[in-house]
DNA sequence: CGTCACATTGAACCTCTTCAAGCGCCGTGG
DNA sequence: CCACGGCGCTTGAAGAGGTTCAATGTGACG
């Protein structure tokens, strides 16, 4: 697959401070966008106010990617970010085949999600874990740059189901929770498991 | 947005019985599928013989629009179908263009399908049928081709879950059950107010 | 008329949510 | 420098919603 290699040098990286908004919902959706550093999650906010996050990106990694001409969820950097703007226009670096690459992975990324909510509690905890254990660097040692709100909002629990199931995987010896934000994964063989679960 | 028209006349129709197999996960994904008639579901099955449904395909509508070389999910005759086999290879009668819309559209699909499964179970339900209403050609009747296994594995509940909540719609007046397979639906302004929903 | 597959209904159980309180960290101000 | 207050995480207890297990109902087909 490509790695959008021939066009991510095409402009200088854009700087959010934690909790900017990158673009959001509704306006038109004309750049695509790469993670230089930092973290990046979107949302929608459901009438109710009841929040719904779709998903967090990493350094390397593409979003915006949205079907329609306006963005269907907002984006806002979790912690400070550096991001590369691309404008998406026919004719431009980015082509329609880039598109459709990048277009199939995000698609591939949402049914991934999609079976996580199909799961209980822990699973939906451990298969986050374990997610962003293979997507960071260190595959033995997470870092959870958002708050529990926020992986509450994206694996549809509540932050109390969240903290309670952690807890719960420390005392079995699972995981070790370093701090709130740092976790040590205790068996990282797991992840092969866990991607062989479909 | 393209209804493919510009390819969809390129080769006759397939017919396929209930409960056919049109293609398998993990097969080469060599052509782009459309429905003349009938009902098509795609699902995987999770070892531990727990299935998922993850998608209803209806006339008129594309599938088959996985993101790789391999089919993700399996797809089945829900009923005795006529479906149009295209190849999606490069240069062919479909673009990439048409292949990105198709995609893009896919996308948004699952997205809506992502939403439904964060919903409780009422809301499920009541989607599920405002989603076939809004789809099929009468907009306060609708036909449930599939099986209520179908309809759990789709959902993600039970189908006892299911069975009940249709039973307590109708009590509700909301609905009403000619058959087990055909619903009249009270309020079909409903289906506004759910989409707007987000 | 009997059988089979599917749908419906009931009751007990379990998981997650809800409501409520407690804890720890950090920045602010006296 | 330390007390205070706010914010986010954790923990507990009660309650609601769905699942599980089990039985009953119903229509199609031989």
């Amino acid at each position: 697959m490509s790695n959008g290699g021939s066009f991510d040098q095409s402009c200088a990286p854009t700087l959010f401070a934690r909790h900017d908004e990158i673009y959001r919902e509704g306006k038109p959706a004309e750049f695509i966008y790469k993670i230089e550093s930092g973290c990046v999650r979107t949302h929608n906010t459901l009438n109710g106010g009841r929040r719904q996050i779709d998903a967090f990106y990493f350094p390397g990694e593409f979003f915006g990617l949205d079907a329609h001409a306006v963005h269907g969820s907002s984006a806002v950097a979790v912690i400070p970010s550096a991001i590369r703007i691309m404008s998406r226009a026919a004719g431009d670096v980015v082509t329609t085949q880039h598109l459709l690459t990048l277009t199939a992975g995000e698609m591939q990324r949402i049914k991934k999600h999609n079976q996580l909510l199909r799961k209980r509690a822990e699973e939906r905890v451990v298969g986050f874990l374990l997610d962003l254990a293979q997507r960071g660097r260190n595959q033995s040692e997470v870092d959870l740059p958002m708050a529990r709100r926020d992986i509450a909002d994206y694996l549809d629990l509540t932050i109390e189901t969240v903290s309670r199931t952690l807890s719960r995987l420390e005392r079995a010896s699972a995981i070790s929770l370093a701090t709130p934000w740092r976790v040590i994964l205790r068996d990282p063989s797991a992840i092969d498991w866990f991607n062989s679960q479909t």
